[in-house]
RNA sequence: CGACCAGGUUGGACAGCCGCGGAUGGGCACCGAAAGGUCCCAGAUGAGGAAAGUCCGGGCUCCACAGGGUAAGGAUAACGGGUAACGCCCGCCGGGGGUGACCCCAGGACAAGUGCAACAGAGAUAUACCGCUAACCCCUCACAUUCGUGAGGGGCAGUAAGGAUGAAAAGGUGCGGUAAGAGCGCACCCGGCCCAUGGAAACAUGGGUUUUACGAUGUAAACUCUAUCCGGAGCAACACCGUGGAGGGACAUAUAUGCUGACCCGGCAGUCCCGAGGAGGUGGCUUGAUCCCGUGAGCAAUUGCGGGGCUAGAUAGAUGGCUGUUAAAACAGAACCCGGCUUACAGACCAGUGUCGCAAU
RNA sequence: AGAGGAUUUGUGUAACGGUAGCACACCGGACUCUGACUCCGUUUGCGGGGGUUCGAAUCCCUCAUCCUCUG
């Protein structure tokens, strides 16, 4: 990972929550501009979709979507993934598609190349 | 062959690409006086039998008491052993269940005291409703008509055999006994108590139970009593470092400067030192009542001795994603560490001088 | 990580170890031309499993779910 770090504060989880967030049946999607040039990204799988195995399964993959996808990114945002009941049962490629989807829709893509 | 019973081991494999934590080693690129830190490269190795629930017991750390006792509160409960300890384990006894292998049991004391026992039933821990009954007293009737005899009713008494009940009715069965009855007496049985034998003990077996009265329902997962044990909190414990800000002290104190303010008065702003400490960081953090093999002791749990191994230490929390082959593939993720218990769980494998049934020999 | 509490009908809540009530709702009936209000009546329940007891919503053990608190 380039220009990406883990988001681990929770007083910046707290300042995201209050944005608008993007949302499908899924995920939901927060983001918000930082100063720095690198990104952080913090992922929320709530106790509410399941034991200890299965919540590490959902945040392991939401890792994964980002990490193979992150050129395609621009750098410089905040971003919080949370999890919905159904990323649970959902296939990867699923999975990946709401993401960018997502993170289409909020405007933190880079523009694709033609 | 079928149906079971009890125990143990294991808990997907292989290949490719991308990726994560990381002991350690290297590069000496950057910062620094140094210690060290940042970056890059390589990289041993990297979740469980339950890691879970947090139901018990310990270690460890801090606080309290630093001697002993009592009370309160809590826990445990046949007996013997194992263990660091336990509410755990092993063995054994007693009780219950099963044709059996075998399984289950909080299994001390209601004969210290107190409470409770609905409904039903005469009566629930003591009673007398119905009943049964000799003597005595009274009344009525019949016979006789001198005493009286018989029947019925009532009173005064005796009794608890029988009686719709109930979980439970003052040991059970039989014989004697009596007006009727009753352990009132006898025989046998059950339980209690005493003695003997066996056993380490719980306990088992056998015998006795004379005299005034050995026979006292159940319930303690009701209060209670007896015996034994327990100080409290938890790694987010605790120790160390700790920018800024705030507190205390010392120095400086000028008609200066800046801010506040229209202006004056007034207030604030400096440097150094100090001990607490929020955010954050570092340690605690993994070699231990440890695991494996052999051998001795023991019925076993367990343990003595010898040899060998090191097998996660993260800190929003590392094991993942995709593809292929095989496969029906479960429950499930360490967070200070151990010993247990409980709960969840697909499949595979191992062994039983195991049990029952059927068939054959 | 640790501590405390709760679970009773569709909902909210009671009940010394002995018939499980109450209010609202639902349904049926009465009243009304119809509906509402009112009145009468019925139905529906002790989170699951095991134990103690003659007998358990209640006592004990265990599991599940939910809530709250400490940091």
């Amino acid at each position: 990972m380039k220009f990406s770090s883990a988001l681990k504060l929770n007083h910046i989880f707290q300042r995201l929550y209050r944005t608008n967030g993007q949302a499908n049946g899924y995920l939901v999607l927060y983001a918000r501009k930082n100063r720095t040039n690198t990104n952080r990204v913090g992922i929320t799988v709530s106790k509410k979709l399941g034991h200890a195995v299965v919540r590490n399964r959902v945040r392991r993959r939401l890792r994964e979507v980002y990490r193979l996808n992150e050129a395609k990114f621009q750098p410089g945002w905040d971003i919080v993934v949370v999890a919905r009941t159904k990323a649970v049962s959902a296939e990867f490629s699923r999975l990946q598609e709401s993401y960018l989807e997502l993170a289409q829709k909020a405007g933190i893509l880079l523009p694709e190349k033609q």
